[in-house]
RNA sequence: GUGGCCGUAGCUCAUCUGGUUAGAGCGCUUGGUUGUGGCCCAAGAGGUAGCGGGUUCAAGUCCCGUCGGUCACCCCA
């Protein structure tokens, strides 16, 4: 019998890790909470055309990354791979145009990808992102960059750096592509096999290919920022000096483009310190065109996703991963058979006080237990064996202090809790 | 999806050019007399060497496949 692991790409979070989890969600719901964001939570699959309409069946996530199921009602469904499709959709489905615009939503949860997996590359990883919808105005656009970005600054990431474009609308992005497919129409036998795919495919991305060869004739390449309409023109204009006021900084990256088919203007990506070893920590943009993609109204929106797993893993590489050491109060520990059922009521008292206590289940040596509550690091542990049981007294140690007493059982929980407040 | 590197106890690693019952440190359990911790000492548990095939008298050590990890691409969070 072969032994179960999990999956290619997906992994376990032992115990030992969950406070970088809490430390990282915990920040970024505080900051969400700040700035009047609300949590919606979506279902793990939707229908699989939700994704492909969104995303675009050229990109790598509307064709070949999905995670898609047939349910025995003959559902086509997919595993959700992206967040930003099912908020929108979520948007239109309970008519959140009638709220208060713009309404402004964050989100917690997994993404399924079916990629090769790498470290800070998962099949199933977990992003933190937020969305706001309802309002073209570039000062959202600066919100939610900073938002962020604030978070990943306070989580004491150092060495970040904001990346940002605008690709432009449907008035003026036809006229970049045009041109830009121009410039690159003479160049293809210069270009690599990737790029000459993606120059029907998708030509935006051969901007960020990172061959040298390639990288040369991109830099010569026609720049989006440089065909911007008015419009879009002043909407980048009001983003730059939203962040300038902020005192973020930032680079205006005239070859970042995004993979997903649904950005608008607005593009931007946080890289970790030393470049993109391991991706981009969060990345995102404005979607004005999403909804009707996905058969909604006209809304505008704007948001981000960040990649729980890889800011985890840059605090772990910054060493910013210290472990606050969560020491129980009490370890209750049984010397004899019979004082099993007595340390067992006593913890539970403990507990109903307030005290983290943890019972020694079966009957020991006193060494036992006490080498066990101190590898416990318990603040106090108690024991309870024949001697206590025939005068209805426990024995209370002081781990820290070394000091030790002999109180009744009934006063025990107040001996315990003056020992601790100490 | 493409190419490179890697895969020995829970963890970190040894095992020289293939050769007897695969070792160490850490961790874990128990003990070092009469109910007492962190140090020290001792004993013990724990490995079909990822898995499957092949070559060989003999393979953890060589070859192939496969699974997994990782790096660079690809892609993206």
């Amino acid at each position: 019998m072969t032994r179960f692991k999990t999956p290619r790409g997906a992994r376990d979070r032992l115990p030992e890790e969950q406070h970088l989890w809490d430390r990282v969600t915990g920040a970024f719901e505080r900051a969400c909470r700040l700035h009047g964001f609300g949590r919606i939570q979506t279902p793990t699959f939707e229908s699989a055309d939700l994704f492909i309409r969104a995303v675009g069946e050229e990109t790598d996530i509307g064709s070949k990354e999905l995670y898609t199921l047939d349910d025995r009602g003959g559902e086509h469904l997919a595993l959700r791979p992206e967040g930003t499709a099912p908020v929108v959709r979520a948007y239109n489905e309970h008519g959140m145009k009638v709220r208060s615009q713009p309404v402004r939503l964050y989100y917690l949860q997994p993404h399924f990808r079916y990629d090769r997996p790498q470290a800070g590359r998962y099949r199933e990883h977990n992003q933190m992102g937020a969305e706001v919808l309802g309002e073209e105005d570039a000062s959202v656009d600066v919100e939610a960059i900073s938002l962020i970005w604030e978070v990943l600054i306070g989580l004491g990431l150092t060495g970040l750096e904001l990346e940002i474009n605008s690709i432009g609308d449907p008035v003026c992005r036809p006229n970049y592509r045009r041109a830009l497919v121009d410039y690159y129409q003479d160049r293809l036998d210069e270009l690599c096999q990737d790029c000459n795919r993606r120059f029907t495919s998708n030509p935006l991305r051969l901007l960020d290919c990172k061959k040298d060869r390639c990288l040369q004739i991109a830099g010569k390449a026609p720049r989006s920022i440089d065909f911007l309409c008015g419009d879009c023109s002043d909407h980048l204009a009001v983003l730059r000096k939203g962040l300038d006021a902020l005192e973020i900084d930032y680079a205006v990256n005239p070859r970042l483009v995004r993979g997903l088919d649904y950005y608008t203007r607005t593009v931007f990506e946080i890289l970790p310190a030393g470049g993109a070893a391991q991706g981009s920590l969060a990345g995102g943009g404005r979607y004005d065109l999403l909804s009707e993609y996905i058969g909604g109204d006209s809304v505008p929106g704007m948001g981000f996703g960040s990649g729980i797993e890889r800011v985890i893993l840059n605090l772990q590489e910054q060493d910013l991963d210290g472990a606050p050491a969560a020491r129980p109060d009490a370890f209750v520990g049984p010397l004899s058979s019979a004082a099993k059922p007595v340390a067992a009521a006593l913890s539970s008292q403990l507990r109903s006080v307030g005290l983290a206590t943890i019972f020694g289940y079966r009957d020991a040596s006193a060494r036992s237990h006490l080498r066990r509550a101190n590898s416990a690091g318990s603040r106090i542990a108690v024991l309870i064996g024949d001697r206590d049981l025939s005068n209805g007294s426990v024995s209370v140690r002081d781990m820290d202090k070394k000091t030790q007493t002999e109180v009744k059982l009934e006063e025990a929980a107040r001996t315990i809790k003056d020992l601790l407040t100490d």
